[in-house]
DNA sequence: TGACAGGGGGTGT
DNA sequence: ACACCCCCTGTC
């Protein structure tokens, strides 16, 4: 556990960095759902069993702070996992995708987070017919009631620390607990798979370290976890680019800036694999924070 | 202030 | 197609 005061605030070097709507998108935007808003430019996540602050400083370089002076190597890999975010983004057909290059325009900098796998598939079950507000209120409560403590609480400072339950000790839990944590009939997915998982060792690991496909599969295999869910996993939290998870938003982008009007999940996931490209996932991304800045915009300006 | 629908980043049958 | 749970949000 460590020791309950911050570290000084120091640079994260991000290329490109990521500008206030940016990084509130790549943080708070649907990968990840252990991060909370404490000011206007200021933020504390959750992962793994770190806990961190970061913030922008005047010029709008992004800063850190943390209860451990080893969470800055683990933010690095949190936020650079997947390579050089600019090769990556030049990796995207944007010179042939108009909408496409318009979304990367308006969002420069947005990564794919590398998140650890286990509590990306824990959020993931969680996600079910919920918006982001009320998937972070489950995961909050998860961590509170079932996971252990992974610092000191800060002195002037109640917040608890708490990282989120492993799957081994959420096997542990009474489905009538989980229930308790507003997961509803998530409740019985995450009961099942906890019980699968706990059943047998490395599992998980092994899963993670398999090829797109063979990963999916065992996912998939999973109570509650289906094409959408495996290909969140396997692309916010194993750096799976290839991955393109279909949900309703991106049904109706699809549908309304490709010409995919009526086109199936499947269909569209084909789709998307086959013009995106091996950096699906990413391009996907883009696609989402354009029609989520889209849904927030004021309907007049919409119609245009 | 408070009740009341409506609908929500899917999955399983 | 529809049930599954139940909380959030907007509305009267």
């Amino acid at each position: 556990m460590s020791a309950g005061a911050w570290t000084d605030w120091r640079p994260l070097p991000l290329q490109p960095p990521p500008g206030a709507t940016v990084l509130a998108e790549t943080i708070d935007g649907g990968q990840a759902f252990r991060w909370q808003r404490e000011g206007e430019q200021l933020w504390r996540g959750f992962w793994g069993d770190h806990v961190a602050r970061l913030r922008l400083d005047a010029a709008g370089r992004p800063e850190w702070s943390a209860l451990s002076p080893a969470t800055g190597a683990a933010l690095t890999r949190y936020f650079d996992g997947n390579g050089d975010p600019r090769a990556l983004a030049d990796g995207l057909p944007w010179r042939s995708d108009a909408h496409l290059a318009r979304c990367m325009a308006e969002f420069p900098g947005l990564r794919i987070l590398r998140q650890p796998f286990g509590e990306t598939l824990l959020g993931f079950l969680c996600s079910a017919t919920k918006q982001i507000v009320q998937i972070k209120q489950m995961m909050a409560l998860l961590a509170a009631r079932h996971g252990a403590a992974v610092a000191e609480r800060v002195e002037a400072d109640a917040l608890p620390c708490n990282r989120l339950p492993t799957w081994a000790e959420l096997a542990a839990v009474p489905e009538a607990e989980l229930r308790g944590c507003l997961l509803g009939f998530r409740a019985r997915y995450i009961a099942g798979t906890a019980r699968f998982i706990a059943a047998r060792p490395g599992w998980l690991e092994e899963t993670e370290a398999l090829p797109y496909a063979e990963a999916k599969a065992r996912l998939v295999s999973l109570p509650g976890v289906g094409e959408k869910v495996a290909d969140c996993v396997l692309l916010f939290g194993a750096g799976r680019l290839e991955a393109f998870p279909v949900d309703v938003w991106i049904l109706k982008t699809m549908a309304a800036r490709y010409g995919l009007d009526g086109w199936k999940p499947a269909q569209v996931a084909q789709f998307g694999r086959a013009h995106f490209g091996p950096l699906a996932g990413l391009a996907q991304q883009y696609l989402f924070a354009w029609e989520r800045a889209e849904a927030r915009r004021p309907s007049s300006a919409r119609d245009l």
